[in-house]
DNA sequence: CTTCCACGATAAGGATTCTCATGCGTACTC
DNA sequence: GAGTACGCATGAGAATCCTTATCGTGGAAG
């Protein structure tokens, strides 16, 4: 699988291209918007990897060139984490995902495995709902009934898993695994802990209730009424 | 490649089988010692990984058939947190690495890469050791001057690649990704910080200094005086 | 030699997350 | 129906880790 990387920080571009290498990746780097349109166009890749900014042509632009000479590989953006209007226009103009930077190896990683999987169709959802509960998955934020609901990251995540397999008993087995990055401790209670707080944060005070505990079994998200 | 996984413990066992699935390895599961043990004669495996708890034969008595039959394979052990004494018995008898339960899978699958490619020769060390400094890999735990040191997982983590990579200066860049899982953003001092938890734990109090700052590149431990 | 600046050290404070202890409710047994 | 065991809820406390702010020091430039 060859991937392009666009990047000007030599730190930055460096470090994906030796972590992504060792995936077993062919890599690409081009340190500039030139460049990288330039080797886009010459070459074929089955993904790639944009940074927003760059010297010279920015990375809409880069992938503008892209998407109107007609190649359709995935394009992962990488934003700086304030600019959340450029990810907006990033995915209007047919990038299929985005990264915040700072953002963990790993997770780069996943997001790649994804898009090569399912060949950059079907693009991230923005948003994740349930009843009037909304989780904002670029800005990282969350409200229900409008009102704004800070949570905590591993409360993020933990709501984000829920949210996205709604309506499904998750089994404390699997919420460990994704959340916690697995862990077959039984004499913990950790799950309880962060299902405690975050019922605190997005069920206490409503009347419907979206966390439900299944005896035995796990926990759902669900809207029921 | 083949892995064999002897685990009686269904929970763990099917994530491990299907996490390790999912990295593409080609798994069979066995539920106790016996069927273990005979699948590891009758089948031809790049790795094996036991549980040392199990019903019937427990897993020293695996690994002792396996290697009597003269099978070379790799075989990392999974042992309880408290069963110290377990792990080293293991390593006598021929494991070539243990994992602690609990654990992360991340960790599981890097060592078992790890594993897979060196042939499973070389065995993990147990100690690491500059000056009178010494970390017990196994037992998790840190003495200097045979005093015990108590770290957090961090400062561990830290610490540990250090040793590692004992007289090297690691850039900053380096430990983030190492510790931390990478972290591109520059406005942080984590690292500074951690040093500093570090230091205080290992070298204040001492006169014989092991963490050095090398200014402009990074940080090195090193026993010169 | 002095000044300035960048880099690192350090302290303090706060946020997050984990551990531990305990309480409550449900389901099962007798 | 009373007793009991188990699973989950909850609260309090502590540990860990990160952020921010400030200070110090070494090295380069003048």
């Amino acid at each position: 699988m060859r991937i392009l990387i666009v990047e000007d920080e030599p730190k930055i571009g460096n470090y994906l291209r030796q972590g992504l290498a060792e995936a077993c990746f062919v890599v690409d780097l081009a340190r500039d918007g030139l460049d990288g349109l330039h080797l886009a166009l010459t070459e074929a890749y089955d993904l790639a990897i944009l940074d927003v900014m760059l010297p010279g042509i920015d990375g809409w632009q880069v992938l503008q060139g892209i998407r109107r000479s007609g190649k359709e590989m995935p394009v992962l953006f990488l934003t700086a984490r304030d600019d959340v209007d450029d990810r907006v226009k990033g995915l209007e103009l047919g990038a299929d995902d985005y990264l915040v930077k700072p953002f963990a190896f790993s997770e780069l990683l996943a997001r790649v495995r994804t898009l090569l999987r399912r060949g950059g169709m079907a693009k991230e959802p923005e948003f994740l709902r349930a009843a009037d509960l909304e989780l904002d998955l670029m800005r990282r934020r969350v409200t229900r009934s409008g009102k704004k609901i800070n949570l905590a990251s591993k409360e993020f995540a933990l709501l984000e898993l829920l949210l996205r397999r709604r309506g499904e008993v998750l089994p404390r087995s699997l919420i460990a695994s994704q959340v916690w990055d697995m862990n077959f401790d039984s004499d913990t209670n950790v799950i309880e802990v962060a299902i405690r707080r975050l019922r605190a944060k997005i069920d206490d005070g409503f009347d419907q209730k979206l966390i439900h505990t299944v005896r035995g079994m796990g926990y759902v998200l669900e809207a029921t009424e």
